[in-house]
DNA sequence: GTAGGGTTAG
């Protein structure tokens, strides 16, 4: 029998854990005659790796019982196993190492830039009395991660200044930093760049081009940098995939999806996305689908994009079952899940439900205020949301952003607060250093003429810097009729015929002044005129479902496969309406407003 | 013989 010493008995030990073989690892270790740091420390890091944080720790307290001193290595792997669940611990066991090396600085320093406090990292990093190209990608990786490419590329540059050479993962965050940024220019330098040494093929590296491309609009280059990828993992696929989404090209996107043999929740989540950012809902839903008969379950962004495509179909029975299976697998409160939540059940016009969805989040963001702020301004409950307006300034530090703003105009509009709402509309550019836009004019024109200070509502559109919205004339018109304002209403007349003869919007305008008024003649003159000028106006669009079906009724097309029979209910309830209201009906007007 | 970082989807 070979004798053993203590080195091929720690191997034996690590071999085994490293496989998954615990019983087996744990087994062998039992029987070491040399149970010295070396062998420990393989356990408790081989614990780790198997997922088993807790008894990983457990043996850390052995080890430490049979007076055995942890070294480096150890600490590191501890810190490792701390860092998620107590981070003051990791840190202590951090202070009291005797020899800290660049390994146990970075460690110390991935734990608080894992945990999101990049506060205290940044100060570890700036404390750390030597950095070595890890410390630095864990920086630059998270900088960009969290949204501040700005910093990572800075920190990028700093990196070479000091003589380090990146490493790959260094140059992936940094070309992801890049794509944020949509820095074609500079990325192309660092492609090139790592082409000349040598790089370029790194699966790493190759898939942050692909984003880069994909990020800035070019899939083709994407394709060419994907198609050079030797060893292609799940990532880069999937990577290839949302460059295609985000470009428009969903076919391909599907073609290449299909061919990923271990399709990964990445996989099903690039091309969901895709599909929603094409606003291709049916098709989302399809995805959907066949991800949850594939077994794969859905995660946080399965359904914030699948609830977003709830919300724009404004389908509350569909949110209501998704809102059903986030709850299943206890994400209906996660902060991304909970906002498309307030938003879906605030489009679809159950207000209270949404409401219930933000009471519930423990984690609110800027997102998620906007979706409730504006979610009870368009639904009629103005009030409310000025009050949790007023409640996010005084609890958060939020800023308000365009969106918010355009709520809370929107709300001061519906209520009668024309002061409050000047106000805030006088001082989005001081204050909150947002510049009005054309849809912040326009409620700003409603809130005025509604009020009857229509000459003022016409003195601003006439000060706009930018060019006022078609509702804005609306608005206007409509406040010089309310409050007879004849003069105004002549001169804002003219405007708008003007403007009827330059662009679509006037003459859509023109044939929906002519609607509310119930001139249908005139409407369907106004059409005419906009065709005949080869004037484009984007066709309405409405959709009921029925049994998990969309049927989609277009304004000017109609091509819904059971018209004939549409039509047919439709003389059916004409002539029901003849007999019981003894009236006539005008089935062109029936028609239109039901489609 | 034991240890640290990275690419996609919201």
């Amino acid at each position: 029998m070979p004798v053993r010493n203590e080195v091929s008995w720690t191997a034996l030990v690590s071999g085994y854990l490293k496989c998954g073989k615990v019983d087996e690892g744990m087994e062998v270790f039992g029987r070491n005659p040399f149970r010295d740091v070396f062998s420990w420390t393989a356990v408790i890091s081989g614990l780790l790796g198997s997922g088993m944080g807790l008894r990983a720790m457990g043996v850390f307290k052995e080890m430490l019982g049979c007076g055995v001193l942890p070294n480096n290595v150890t600490f590191v792997s501890v810190v490792r196993g701390l860092r998620l669940n107590k981070p003051e611990m990791a840190r202590r066991v951090f202070e009291r190492m005797g020899k800290k090396d660049v390994i146990s600085w970075t460690a110390i320093l991935d734990m608080y830039v894992e945990m999101g406090d990049m506060e205290e990292a940044r100060r570890v990093f700036n404390d750390m009395p030597e950095r070595n190209e890890v410390s630095w990608s864990a920086m630059i990786s998270r900088y960009s991660q969290k949204g501040n490419s700005v910093e990572a590329i800075k920190l990028f540059r700093q990196m070479i200044e000091n003589g380090i050479s990146p490493n790959s993962s260094c140059f992936s965050s940094a070309i992801n930093a890049l794509a944020n940024l949509k820095a074609l220019y500079t990325g192309k330098n660092i492609h090139a760049h790592v082409t000349k040494i040598g790089m370029a093929s790194d699966v790493f590296i190759s898939s942050s081009l692909v984003d880069l491309y994909g990020s800035c609009g070019y899939c083709t280059d994407a394709r060419l940098v994907f198609d050079t990828i030797q060893n292609k993992n799940v990532v880069c696929w999937n990577t290839m995939i949302s460059a295609y989404s985000s470009n428009d090209q969903l076919d391909e996107a599907k073609k290449l999806f299909d061919q990923i043999t271990m399709k990964s929740i990445g996989s099903w989540n690039s091309l969901v996305t895709g599909y929603l950012g094409n606003e291709q809902y049916d098709k989302v839903f399809e995805v959907f689908n066949d991800m949850l008969l594939s077994g794969q379950t859905p995660d946080i962004s399965t359904f914030s994009s699948v609830l977003c495509a709830c919300a724009s179909l404004t389908s509350l029975g569909k949110g209501k079952g998704i809102h059903g299976k986030t709850f299943k697998l206890g994400l209906q409160r996660d902060v991304f899940v909970g906002t498309a939540l307030v938003d879906m059940y605030a489009k679809s016009g159950d207000i209270e439900s949404s409401k219930r969805a933000f009471s519930k989040m423990p984690e609110k963001n800027e997102v998620s205020w906007t979706a409730m702020i504006q979610g009870l301004a368009e639904n009629g409950h103005a009030e409310e949301s000025l009050e949790t307006f007023e409640e996010m300034e005084r609890t958060t530090s939020i800023k308000p952003n365009e969106l918010i703003l355009l709520a809370i105009l929107f709300a001061c509009s519906h209520c009668g607060l024309v002061n409050k709402g000047l106000h805030y509309f006088n001082s989005m550019e001081s204050l909150y250093n947002i510049k009005p836009n054309e849809r912040h004019y326009t409620c700003a024109v409603d809130m005025l003429s509604r009020a009857g200070r229509v000459s003022e509502a016409e003195k601003l559109m006439m000060s706009m810097p930018c060019e006022p919205e078609v509702n804005a004339w609306a608005a206007l018109l409509s406040g010089c009729k309310t409050y007879g304002e004849d003069e105004i209403a002549e001169r804002t007349a003219a405007k708008i015929q003007e403007l009827a003869e330059k662009k679509s919007g006037g003459y859509v305008l023109l044939s929906n002044v002519y609607a509310s008024a119930g001139k249908w003649p005139e409407v369907m003159k106004t059409r005419k005129l906009m065709k005949e000028r080869g004037l484009k106006k984007t066709g309405g669009c409405s959709w009921i479902e029925v049994r998990n079906e969309f049927h989609l009724f277009y304004s000017q097309d109609a091509t819904h496969i059971d018209l004939i029979e549409i039509y047919g209910v439709l003389e059916l309830l004409k002539s029901d309406m003849l007999v019981r209201f003894q009236q006539k009906v005008d089935i062109g007007s029936l028609v239109n407003r039901m489609i």
